[in-house]
DNA sequence: CCTTCTTGGTAGCATGTTGCAACCGTTGTG
DNA sequence: CACAACGGTTGCAACATGCTACCAAGAAGG
């Protein structure tokens, strides 16, 4: 079901996390998995999506290892979606995409969700790519190697 | 032309950030505008996308903010498309996007391309989501608050 | 049991979006 | 001046999306 080859640029990682994830649907349950849902009706009332869709998503997520689907934790009958470890992998990438709406577009005092350190309530560090001895990289100081086959 | 209505629960940046980028051949644009690319034909080669998705995408993200349309540095009569310092902000997006994919896509020796520090050739430090105070901060760690307007 | 509500879907259809190919005006090149 | 490359636009067919209606299996209550 999942395509897998929508885009050929195949060795570079980005186009594959992007073809893993499959659409803007699929992080936004993500998020809302780390978030704390888990059952099919807890997404679909959290994103409003369509119900077909969303079972076509988490089909998706659970076929490309981000979800996995469990017997409930209530005793119940119905089943839950948990994110897998490659799910839980995912978490810089909310958080980056989380820190850069915030910063770009909301005006200041306008009400949004925060992403808080649940020890102490405090908002989180901005995220920082950082060279392997710790210095702070800017995009030009990074460059694409091209690693071949060892 | 961008909707800006798709998700509704726009008090989440998450949301928004995702609107914003409207789908995933713009992030493919935006990794390679990081990795060089200027030129409408040099996207349209690097990405095989079609030109009239390429055009609409290029203006969405100039629409954006993301990216801005400037004479050509070499001379020539054409247009440049460049990131502008909002879409320079996605470079932690598009690092943990990257990062992700080598650490669940690829098998060991498997041939790709990796982003280096320019300095010394070395891979970049493994994204960390830090507490305010320094901590490392796995997703439950973490808990979403909900700021109202102040 | 029997009814009723909830959950977690599926099926069909209208609409929107994408991809492909052909075309076209402008710009660089020999 | 001819010709190729660049940077698009247009039309159309195919596919994906979203909406609504429908439905079967589980839970809940008596």
């Amino acid at each position: 079901m999942v395509t897998r080859t929508r885009f050929d640029d195949s060795e570079c990682p980005v186009a594959r996390s992007v073809d893993a994830i499959g659409d803007w649907w699929s992080l936004l349950i993500v998020r809302d998995a780390f978030d704390g849902s888990r059952r099919f009706g807890e997404f679909q009332r959290s994103l409003g999506v369509a119900k077909n869709i969303l079972t076509a998503r988490l089909r998706s997520l659970v076929a490309g290892g981000v979800l996995a689907s469990v017997p409930a934790s209530d005793g119940s009958a119905y089943r839950e979606y948990v994110l897998t470890p490659k799910g839980e992998a995912l978490f810089p990438v909310i958080v980056a995409l989380r820190q850069w709406g915030e910063q770009n577009f909301f005006a200041p005092g306008e009400p949004h969700s925060e992403l808080v350190d649940r020890r102490h309530g405090h908002r989180l560090r901005t995220l920082e790519v950082l060279s392997a001895d710790g210095r702070r990289l800017d995009p030009d100081d990074t460059t694409v190697h091209k690693v071949s086959a060892q």
